[in-house]
DNA sequence: TTGAAAGCGATACCAA
DNA sequence: TTGGTATCGCTTTCAA
């Protein structure tokens, strides 16, 4: 194994001529005769010369790589964020090197670790839910590396932000809740810590407030994992108040599939009885019976414009100011809703 | 911006060392006083020193990056792998580069070539449909880069394969809905010319024959897109046939939901009237009603499997050969083919 | 146990 | 218009 490829002092040395002509001949600097422009062209083409981008890019100290950092591949909401985002890098001529947490903090360190210092050009990043400081995000600036946060972020970390509007997207889902007579909805909510739990909630409140409905803080359970079970679980105990709710609005697609299941192993009729609204529009809120109405986030178009940021920044060499750029949401309704 | 880093000479220089002692020291060469280890150490920790890894990799002719090529990030089984490859990469201190195809050969092309030429140590792949040949490959393997080609593969092109022993495990489906009491089975296929099609179409047969029942070519229409459209197309076509089919063994879960939704808008009861039986164990196999009855694939094993094979092949220095590995699937036995 | 220096492959500056 | 050479940061051979 190992055949290795002709270097630009093979080609030199074959031709007769020195290094920096041959380099500066493969890329047309002027000043250099057309005639050896042609002589080393054709040399390198016949030879199938193909520059070692290891060494070109230590000597440019860049790398035409943005590195990407997501808690979850398996997620269908992230991965269409990255699907975005390999689009969107590959026509400005970067590739992506993509990193997972799993919702670890020390995941997360290790991937930062393993990118910095000259692996890539910038970061695009969707924080875990155990991150509550930046410093080794602070890394990448630090060493001049534009940072991008998405979905996922830190509030006081000052970067450029790409986000659903969490706020307005839930204010917009308890709105349609109210709207088709849902009156005591509750909300299964994330964690506090996350910032996005966090604006969904104000949404939340905001919705009843304007509508003159009662907040009741028993309403609101909070999700560890944002998982099927939680959503099953909290639907039990919520039904199981003096006042239960009449409608849940969940974190996720994934909570409000538990959520319907509880419902329907107590043979609780939606949305007759009970409103069901998700987020995040995964195929099972299609497939689901009654269908599930949710908010569709359009992930491909975060994962582009986050990219689309970066490589402007890198144009620019700027690192970026605390912008917030919000892509908008759609609410999708379905069964589970129209009371 | 653009504060720099430390380097190797900047230590070297602070302590009053060499560059030379200071890179075996931090590397804990044998033949190095502990003395210094320890110096050069702390200091190391206290400055932050970071190696600057385009350096290392250059100098070092190797990138610690495998390249990953999927036809499709947003697919949970590709993306289920694609999380395999990222768990099983990083415990070997390896990173994942990530290119996606959307089936085309020349998005295919361009992956592999920005791959080239020192970006990965050795490239993971899952063709596209519209891969035949594989000189675009072959490159890898012409600099001595192992190439590992996982679930959707070209036959001839003698790689090591990590794949779903697609024949064995449409075996066992169809067989399921042979022992469920379906008599008149048909097979909602894939373009044959890709490899996975044709050997779930074999199992198909085989397990027919094995059962002495009939094979009908018209009971075994071929999808272009593997889309819920076609699946909800070919029932039709295949109900209003004049000898229609019992039972429904589609290539995906997605075309199967297509065939149980046309199912449902006639008025077809599953299992009872129709069995159906997907392929894959995505979410939405277990939400539809009644639930999928599937094949799971295990695709994050898949994922490290392919990952430590190309990694050993990386330590060993070696190509690999023709060998192919199979990781076992699961029937998932649901409602839908329970007659 | 340590230092000096070559060299990985390309680019770019200074001379000629 | 071209050549010579320093350089990027690190590893590694050869000498001391």
């Amino acid at each position: 194994m190992d055949k290795r490829r002709i270097t630009l002092k093979d080609i030199a040395r074959e031709l007769g001529i020195s290094v920096s002509t041959a380099s500066r001949a493969l890329n047309s600097y002027s000043g250099i005769s057309e005639e050896t422009i042609k002589l080393v062209k054709d040399y390198a083409e016949k030879h199938n010369y193909v520059p070692n981008s290891i060494a070109v890019n230590f000597r440019r100290n860049r790398t035409m790589t943005l590195g990407m950092i997501v808690p979850e591949v398996v997620h269908p909401f992230f991965s269409s964020i990255i699907s975005g985002a390999i689009a969107a890098a590959n026509q400005h001529g970067y590739r992506i090197l993509l990193g997972q947490t799993d919702e670890k903090l020390p995941n997360e360190k290790l991937a930062c670790r393993s990118m910095l210092s000259g692996s890539v050009d910038g970061l695009l990043i969707s924080v875990s839910n155990e991150t509550k400081d930046f410093e080794h995000l602070q890394e990448f600036i630090d060493e001049g590396k534009p940072v991008i946060q998405f979905d996922k972020f830190l509030e006081n970390f000052h970067t450029p932000k790409v986000i659903t509007d969490d706020y307005e997207s839930a204010y917009e889902a308890v709105n349609h809740l109210i709207k088709q007579g849902y009156r005591r909805i509750a909300h299964i909510n994330g964690l506090l810590e996350v910032k996005n739990s966090m604006d969904r909630l104000k949404g939340y409140k905001k919705a009843l407030e304007d509508a003159g409905l009662e907040f009741r803080e028993e309403w609101v359970p909070h999700c560890k994992n944002i998982s099927e079970e939680e959503g099953y679980q909290f639907a039990q105990e919520l039904l199981n108040l003096p006042q239960p709710p009449d409608a849940f609005f969940c974190i996720t697609d994934l909570v409000a599939l538990g959520v319907m299941n509880y419902l329907k192993s107590q043979g609780i009729q939606v949305p007759k009885q009970i409103g069901v609204m998700g987020f995040s529009n995964w195929k099972i809120a299609e497939v689901m019976s009654p269908g599930l109405s949710t908010v569709e986030q359009h992930g491909h178009q975060m994962g582009m414009k986050a990219v689309n940021l970066l490589v402007q920044l890198l144009k620019d060499q700027s690192l970026g100011s605390n912008e917030t750029y919000k892509i908008d949401s759609d609410l999708i309704i379905r069964e589970s809703t129209l009371n």
